[in-house]
RNA sequence: GGGGGUUUAGCUCAGCUGGUUCAGAGCAUCUGCCUUACAAGCAGAGGGUCGGCGGUUCGAACCCGUCAACCCCCA
C-alpha cells in the first residue's frame, strides 16, 4: 500500500474528532475512579477564537487528555459568559447599523433583540474549539445566563444581602458619560496625554489681598470646590490654615484645611478639593467632614451647580472657563504636563469619576480565606511569583461595585416601593418582595407600587461562581455532580484577570462551599506578535486560527502555541513555530513510513540490533520520567520539548537508524516487535500534545479492537532506568560523532567504509561495538596496542581512535587541530590546579568537590600526556 | 506616585540548595549532502563580559547593595 510521503492533517482530524465524539469518551459522569476537573474560563458568548484562547485551551486539553490516560474520570467543562457590557455594546452597535436606538426600545425589546443575537452567534467560539481538538464534555455546556445558573446568581445576591455584605451605597465610580453607565475599574484605560495645568489664584478672606495660587488640571470643576488643602508641615501656608477662601467667579466661601495627603513638592502644594470629581478628593471630603457638589449630568455636561455653564459639556466649559480666569485676573499662568487620563474600554470616552447610587459587595472579610489559603499553598499558583501580587490585591482590597447601568445581564433583584433609596426590599420575586415590603413599610404595598432595580449584575458577579455553577452546587447543594467534580483540579487563566475573576472564584468558593474551587491555578501569558505588540483586533495584527488550522493541521498549531510559553511568560508568536509543530507530525508519520515498509523474516537479530533495543528501552524511562516531572510543576512546554527530542533525536536520528536494515532487506521480528511497542509507547506520550496524528499512527501501526483508542489508553508505566546502556551509548555517540567529524573534514562520502583502530586492551570490546560499526559505517573495528602512523585520531574519555587516512593527508591540519586542542586542556588544567594549590580552597571547599578537581587533574595530565605523544609522531 | 516582575547566544527560554567540562536547549545561521522514511530531511560546525558597577565567599549566572533598561498591576 503505497502511503503518502506527507502527512495530511485535515482527513485524520474529522475523522478521529468524530470517533471520540461518537464513543463518547468526553463525557463523563461519576464513578470510582478519581476526578480530574477542569471548567473553562467562559469565553465571551459572542466571541470569536482568537490566539489567547487557542494558547489557554490547549494548555487545558493537554492536562486533561494526559490526566485521562493516567485513568482519572476526566470532566472539562465548557461553556460561555455573557459578558453584560461586551454582548451589550456588540447588540447596540449592530441595532444602530439598522437604524435602531438603544433608547426607542423597552427593556424587553431589547432583550428579545439580544436573545436573538445570541442565539445566532453564540457559540461559534466552541465550535472552533472542537477544531482544536478540545476534549470537553460538550454535553455539560452551560451559559452564564441559563436559567438555573442565573437562580444561583440571585441567591447568591440576597444570600450576601442578608448577611450585611451587600450594601446600597454612594460612592465614586468610573462613569462612562457616553455609555451611560458605571464601569468597573478593570474596564478603564489609562493613557498618558498632553495635559495643561492651570495656576489659579483664589482671594483669602479676613487678610487684605492675599491670594493662594492651586494647580489643577480640570478647571472647569472649580466650581464644585469645597476646600483647599495644604500640607500640615509646609512653613508657607502655616499661617492660613483654617481660614476661608473665596471660590473664583462664583465667590462661593470654602475652607483651607490641611492633610498629609498633599505633595508640597506638586505645583504650588495647595489643593483645591473637589469631593464630587476625584476619587482621592472624596476621601479627603469624607475625612474632614466636606460637603460634595456633583456639577456634571450623566452625560458629561454641566448641570445647575454649574452657574452660568449649566448645559454645556465638560471640555468646552474648560476651554471657556479658561478665558473667564484669565480676563478676570485669577489666571496665573498655565502649563504643558503629561498626565494619565482614564478611557472607557468600550466608548473610549473620558471617564468621570463621579458619584453615584451603587450596590456593593464589602469585600474585607469575605477575601480572607481566598487570601490565606493562596499564600499557605491550598491553592497554588504557577508561577508562584504571582502570589506576591495576589497578596498585595487582597490585603487591599476595595469594595466590589457590581451594579450596571445595562440591560443584559441579571438584573439586581431589589424592588422599591417608594421614592426614598432606602424604601427598597431584596427578594426573589414580586410576590415575596410585596410581603416584605407590607412588612417594612409597615402597611399594605401593592404590586403596582413595586418598582425592581433597573441595573443589572457586573459580569463577574456570575462569572466568580462559575465552578460551582456548572455542577448546580447552589441551586441543588450536595448533588453527587458537586460532591464528586468539586473542588476541581487545575485552572488556567490569564493574570490580568487574577483579581476580577481568580480572586472572587476562590472567595465564592470558600462562602458557599466551604473549600477551594481549583488545586492549582496556571497562568499564561499574553500572545504577542513578532514586534512584541500584544495581539488584537484593533492592530489588526492576530492571525485566525482557523486558518493556522487549516495550513498547519491542529497538531501543528498546538505544538506551535506551546513550544516557547513557559508558565506566566508572554507568548511571542510567530507563525513559523507552527511550522515546526507541522514538521513534527510530519517526522513522525515517516517514522511511520519506514518501520510499514519493511517486510518481517524469521531471523537471527542482528547484535547491533539487540544492543540498540536495550538502550532505547532504557532512554524512553529516563526521559519519560523526566516528562512527567515536568506536567507534575506544570511545565508544559518543557514537557513537550523533552517529548520533542525523544522522539526526533533519539527514536528516528539514533534508534531507528541502528536498527534500520539496509536497503530492501527484511527485519526480524524480534526487533520489530520492539520497535512497534515503542513506536506505540512514543504516541501515548505525544498523545496529549497531538491527539489528532496521535490517533491516526495508533490505528495504522496494529489492528485494534473496537474501544481501543489512544485517547482512553494507559499512560505508559514508570521503570527503572538501567545506567549501563546509558553510558555505553554516550560513549559510543562520541566516538560515532569523531568518525562523522573525520568524514565531513575530509570530504568522505557516507558510503565510503572506514576502518577504525583502538588503542585500547582487546578486553574492552563488548557488543555495543557493533553499534560504532553500524552507524560509522566501518569495515573494520580493531583493537590495538601501538598507535597507528598515518591517521586521523581522536581521544573519547582517554581512549585513542585511529582513522587510516585514505588517499588525502592533511598533516598540518590534523596537526593544528591537536595543538588547539593541547592549548584548551593546559589551559583546564592550569585553573583546576589553581583550586587545589589554593589553600583557602582546600580548607574551605567540602571533600567531594576536592576530589572531584583531583580526579579533574589526573584526567587532564592523562589527556596533555597522550596529546603531546600524537604531536611527536606527527 | 505605590507595588510586583524581568534582564543568560541573532530569537524564545532552561539553569534546583552557590561547587561535575556549567555556561545549556529549541529555533535561526553557516558548511557539506537529493545517503531509497522524511529537503517539512540528514550530518557537522560557529555563536554568549550571564544588563552595568561594587560587595560577600576558597568559589557567584545564582546571595547582598547600587545603577540602568523593559514589562505588568494598582492609583
Amino acid at each position: 500500500m503505497e502511503i503518502a510521503k506527507t502527512y495530511e492533517p485535515q482527513l485524520a482530524q474529522e475523522k478521529w474528532y468524530q470517533h471520540w465524539l461518537d464513543k463518547g469518551y468526553f463525557h463523563s459522569t461519576p464513578d470510582h475512579r478519581e476526578p480530574y476537573t477542569i471548567v473553562i474560563p467562559p469565553p465571551n458568548v459572542t466571541g470569536v477564537l482568537h490566539m489567547g484562547h487557542m494558547l489557554n485551551n490547549t494548555i487545558q486539553d493537554v492536562l486533561v487528555r494526559r490526566a485521562r490516560m493516567l485513568g482519572k474520570n476526566a470532566c472539562w467543562v465548557p461553556g460561555t459568559d455573557h459578558a453584560s457590557i461586551a454582548t451589550e455594546a456588540k447588540v447596540v452597535q449592530k441595532l444602530k447599523a439598522e437604524g435602531i436606538s438603544k433608547s426607542d426600545l423597552t427593556r424587553e425589546q431589547f432583550l428579545a433583540h439580544a436573545f436573538e443575537w445570541k442565539d445566532k452567534h453564540g457559540g461559534i467560539i466552541l465550535e472552533q474549539l472542537k477544531r482544536l481538538g478540545a476534549s470537553c464534555d460538550w454535553e455539560r455546556t452551560h451559559f452564564t445566563m441559563d436559567p438555573e445558573y442565573s437562580e444561583s446568581v440571585i441567591n447568591v445576591f440576597i444570600d450576601l444581602f442578608q448577611k450585611g455584605k451587600i450594601y446600597r451605597g454612594v460612592r465614586m465610580v468610573n462613569w462612562d458619560p457616553e455609555a451611560l453607565t458605571a464601569l468597573s475599574d478593570e474596564e478603564v484605560n489609562y493613557k498618558e496625554v498632553n495635559s495643561k495645568l492651570f495656576y489659579v489664584r483664589y482671594q483669602v478672606l479676613g487678610a487684605s489681598d492675599q491670594w493662594l495660587t492651586i494647580a489643577t488640571t480640570r478647571p472647569e470643576t472649580i466650581l464644585g470646590d469645597t476646600a483647599i488643602c495644604v500640607h500640615p508641615d509646609d512653613a508657607r501656608y502655616q499661617k492660613i490654615i483654617g481660614k476661608t477662601v473665596l471660590v473664583p467667579l462664583i465667590n462661593r466661601e470654602i475652607p483651607i484645611i490641611a492633610d498629609t495627603y498633599v505633595d508640597p513638592e506638586f505645583g504650588t502644594g495647595c489643593l483645591k478639593v473637589t469631593p464630587a470629581h476625584d476619587p482621592n478628593d472624596y476621601e479627603l471630603g469624607q475625612k474632614h467632614n466636606l460637603p460634595s457638589i456633583d456639577l456634571f449630568n450623566d452625560n458629561g455636561t454641566l448641570n445647575a451647580h454649574g452657574a452660568h455653564y449649566q448645559g454645556k459639556d465638560r471640555f468646552e466649559v474648560r476651554r471657556e472657563i479658561e478665558k473667564e480666569l484669565h480676563d478676570k485676573g485669577f489666571l496665573v499662568k498655565t502649563e504643558d504636563i503629561i498626565n494619565k487620563v482614564g478611557f472607557s474600554e468600550r466608548t473610549n470616552a473620558v471617564i468621570e469619576p463621579k458619584l453615584s447610587l451603587q450596590w456593593f459587595v464589602s469585600m474585607k472579610e469575605l477575601a480572607a480565606p481566598a487570601l490565606e489559603n493562596v499564600m499557605n499553598g491550598n491553592i497554588q499558583f504557577h508561577p508562584e511569583k504571582f502570589k506576591n501580587t495576589y497578596r498585595h490585591w487582597m490585603e487591599n482590597v476595595k469594595d466590589w461595585c457590581i451594579s450596571r447601568q445595562l440591560w443584559w445581564g441579571h438584573r439586581i433583584p431589589a424592588w422599591y416601593y417608594s421614592d426614598r433609596p432606602a424604601d427598597f426590599v431584596v427578594a426573589k420575586t414580586q410576590e415575596e418582595a410585596i410581603v416584605l415590603a407590607t412588612q417594612k413599610a409597615g402597611r399594605e404595598v401593592a404590586a403596582s407600587e413595586l418598582r425592581q432595580d433597573e441595573d443589572v449584575l457586573d459580569t463577574w458577579f456570575s462569572s466568580w461562581l462559575w465552578p460551582i455553577s456548572v455542577f448546580n452546587g447552589l441551586t441543588q447543594p450536595n448533588n453527587p455532580e458537586i460532591n464528586y467534580y468539586y473542588p476541581t483540579n487545575d485552572l488556567v487563566t490569564a493574570p490580568e484577570i487574577m483579581f476580577f475573576w481568580v480572586a472572587r472564584m476562590a472567595i465564592a468558593g470558600y462562602e458557599y462551599m466551604g473549600q477551594q474551587p481549583f488545586k492549582n491555578v496556571y497562568y499564561t501569558g499574553i500572545v504577542r506578535d513578532k514586534l512584541g505588540r500584544k495581539m488584537s483586533k484593533s492592530l489588526g495584527n492576530s492571525p485566525d486560527p482557523i486558518d493556522l488550522i487549516n495550513q498547519y493541521g491542529a497538531d501543528g498549531v498546538r505544538v506551535g502555541v506551546l513550544i516557547s510559553s513557559p508558565a506566566g511568560n508572554d507568548l511571542p508568536f510567530d507563525s513559523a513555530q507552527c511550522e515546526q509543530g507541522r514538521n513534527f507530525t510530519n517526522k513522525i508519520w515517516n517514522a511511520y513510513r519506514l518501520v510499514a515498509s519493511w517486510e518481517v523474516r524469521e531471523m537471527e537479530q542482528p547484535l547491533s540490533s539487540k544492543v540498540a533495543v536495550e538502550w532505547f528501552d532504557n532512554r524512553f524511562a529516563q526521559v519519560l520520567k523526566e516528562i512527567n516531572d515536568n506536567f507534575d510543576k506544570f511545565r508544559i512546554s518543557d514537557a513537550l520539548m523533552s517529548t520533542y527530542k525523544l522522539v526526533w533525536d533519539d527514536f528516528c536520528s539514533w534508534y531507528l537508524e541502528m536498527i534500520k536494515p539496509g536497503y530492501q532487506q527484511p527485519i526480524d521480528r524480534q526487533t520489530l516487535e520492539h520497535t512497534l511497542d515503542f513506536f506505540e509507547r512514543i504516541l501515548k506520550i505525544m498523545h496529549p500534545f497531538t491527539p489528532f496524528v496521535a490517533e491516526e499512527l495508533y490505528h495504522a501501526l496494529r489492528e485494534r479492537q473496537a474501544g481501543d483508542d489512544i485517547v482512553i489508553a494507559q499512560w505508559p508505566e514508570s521503570q527503572e532506568v538501567n545506567a549501563q546502556p546509558m553510558q555505553q551509548f554516550a560513549f559510543n555517540e562520541k566516538v560515532i560523532t569523531q568518525i562523522r567529524n573525520i568524514r565531513k573534514q575530509n570530504n568522505i562520502a557516507t558510503k565510503v567504509k572506514l576502518e577504525l583502530f583502538i588503542k585500547a586492551d582487546a578486553s574492552r570490546a563488548s557488543d555495543a561495538d557493533s553499534i560504532i560499526v553500524k552507524m560509522g559505517n566501518l569495515s573494520v573495528l580493531q583493537y590495538v596496542q601501538e598507535k597507528v602512523a598515518q591517521s586521523n585520531s581522536f581521544i573519547v574519555d582517554g581512549i585513542e581512535f585511529f582513522v587510516p587516512f585514505g588517499e588525502q593527508i592533511d598533516v598540518e591540519a590534523e596537526k593544528k587541530k591537536i595543538e588547539e586542542e593541547l592549548n584548551y586542556t593546559k589551559g583546564f588544567l592550569k585553573s583546576v590546579q589553581g583550586k587545589l594549590h589554593n589553600e583557602k580552597f582546600m580548607a574551605g571547599a567540602p571533600e567531594a568537590v576536592v576530589a572531584n578537581e583531583r580526579n579533574k587533574e589526573a584526567d587532564a595530565l592523562q589527556k596533555i600526556a597522550l596529546l603531546e605523544e600524537k604531536l611527536k609522531g606527527m
